[in-house]
DNA sequence: TTGAAAGCGCTAACAC
DNA sequence: GTGTTAGCGCTTTCAA
């Protein structure tokens, strides 16, 4: 067991003072080369690595950058994560992630633990219940004290920060388009309660391109979902409501395919006589049969974009870009679950 | 734009010493009760909070442990780690998360950076290319210098620690086991090359319960997947072999969706004509059609007991613990894609 | 009861 | 070209 080697004893075996081998080791032009070059080997022999800590305190830079997310197990969270760590590798910054559980006491906690100098910058999407309780003081501390800060997807509106989204009513536009554009002419939605922002602005795009289609609006037809009561349920309402939809857009996959389930279960046809799209291109999307069209909300692009503010904004303090949004593009993704007709399904593998 | 306060700045402020006031926040019997109280109440009024950099470094310890995963957009991972984070969590430290990308060399670099004093212990599933290379000489340093570290998953059999894993020659035989006990006679496997050791461990249970039950044993029905090449073309083979199988054991569940994707293109009734079932209990065995009976894995489950080693190692070196391996058990969750003969599919929702 | 000072590991201004 | 020292923010022994 090997004891950690620092400078302090690289210094007393090489019989030279510490600030010798510090400057050396980081080439400095103060010291000779024959110096420098004994440390080198010397600090190499010993498998000498700097502290961090010491560095991150001595310098005030920790080179790391957090990020709070409600849920890992979720295929948007973890590509956002991806996207994150790409360019914080990049530029030589590490990860640190915490995990809300979409709680609120949880999230301060977070919040906490990397403002207090274990990180130069955080990039957060916000707990459920923060928006539940409509509490965010825990963001407005940092963001007044100039702490870099980026949030990203679920956002809180009154706060002026720099922020990645996506353009959720054009989203929600655009996959009801769809669905009118494959034919569909008797519309639903499967939502969010109100207080879950990116499902209120999906179901405004819904709204919108009825309105633009001039097709009805049935508000029966219009679902919102308490993820704190059985989903099934609630989603099964949408098929009895006295008119049946042939279009349904679910404003996230689960909720698609459930409907996707349900609608099998009770032998209507898709896409024949139902079309259904989803909201992220998540792996349930890709794996029910029919697969699942769905509006691509591209995570990783998200994350990089993310990362990419929260860097510059903590290299150069840029008090211009400080609201600045950075908005991610949706696209449609078309799979089987809105063909016009059905054709026989393309058997379309993973990689 | 509230700079941040730290102890001196309370100290002067309050016209007091540096240690009164850290005495005094940590509720020193030394100090006197009303200059407790005035400091409690300055520092709150200024939402004092120390920094755990400086704390880090004075006390040798950093409360955050890391972990080394290949990737995260995994739900097997991505469950280890949330199980990680619980007990982490309930023990007051925090986590730090690196990704591998299944490279070698960042798994070198993650592994440095962790170890120069940022966390006080390290989870790691094992990078591909490091076994491809077979190369540990980066964990076996830590090893040697006693390093609190553990292992999961993917672990390298050659150097003494800290392990969790399944018994992957368990999971294979039951794996097998169940399809010949649902009356399949015929086997084939797909399974990994050989330097994947889960692979190969899970191929052996496959081979043991052939011979337990005294069925014939395919050669040319075991299929060793090479993930650099394309993978539909390879799952293929297994059904133009001359002789056709009535049961697939895939070792992870996209080797088994993608055979049953298939089999289903060509005709070939699952779970009637062939029964398929996978390892680990992911997302798209739940949603393709039949739904896939896998291995259940039970990643959290994982996660949970490596933290519990290590944290366990961190507070007490106990050496005699040096060597546990801990064995968390698989089990079989049946689906459709293994009825004996095909009920109408059950409509079993999430959640 | 309070304060001064050393030290965690490192860097950098300043002295020699 | 090399060494001394102060200081990053904190704790803790020791002295007052």
């Amino acid at each position: 067991m090997s004891k950690k080697v620092n400078i302090k004893t690289l210094a007393a075996d090489l019989g030279v003072s510490v600030s010798t081998v510090s400057k050396s080791l980081k080439n400095s032009l103060e010291i000779s080369k024959e110096t420098k070059e004994r440390v080198w080997a010397y600090a190499q022999k010993m498998n000498y690595k700097p502290n961090s800590l010491a560095l991150s305190l001595r310098n005030k830079k920790t080179m790391t950058i957090g990020i709070i997310v409600p849920e890992l197990v979720h295929h948007f969270f973890s590509r956002v994560i991806s996207g994150v760590e790409q360019v914080a590798n990049h530029n030589a910054y590490h990860l640190m992630i915490a995990l809300s559980n979409d709680r609120l006491d949880k999230e301060k906690q977070d919040v906490e633990m990397f403002a207090n100098g274990r990180v130069d910058g955080i990039i957060v999407s916000v707990a459920k219940e923060s928006f539940e309780k409509n509490d965010f003081s825990h963001f407005e501390d940092l963001v007044n004290r100039n702490f870099p800060i980026v949030f990203f997807d679920r956002v809180p509106t009154s706060i002026r920060a720099l922020k990645v989204i996506i353009d959720d009513i054009f989203g929600g536009y655009q996959a009801t388009k769809h669905l009118i554009d494959q034919g569909a002419k008797t519309l639903g939605i499967l939502t969010t309660p109100p207080h879950i922002t990116v499902g209120v602005d999906r179901q405004k795009g819904f709204l919108k391109a009825l309105r633009t289609s001039q097709l009805p609006i049935y508000n029966q037809l219009q679902i919102s979902i308490n993820e704190k009561y059985p989903i099934v349920k609630q989603v099964e309402k949408i098929f009895s409501q006295g008119i049946l939809p042939d279009g349904i857009f679910a404003v996230n996959e689960n909720y698609a395919a459930i409907a996707l389930e349900i609608a099998l279960e009770k032998g209507i046809k898709v896409p024949e006589e139902l079309k259904i799209i989803g909201f992220t291109d998540g792996l349930i999307s890709k794996t029910t049969r029919p697969r699942l069209s769905t509006v691509a909300q591209h995570g990783f692009a998200m994350g990089t974009s993310a990362a990419e503010m929260l860097l510059s904004y903590i290299e150069n303090k840029n008090m211009l870009e400080f609201d600045r949004i950075s908005l991610i593009e949706t696209n449609i993704v078309q799979r089987e679950s809105t063909e016009k007709k059905r054709n026989n399904y393309p058997v379309v593998y993973k990689k």
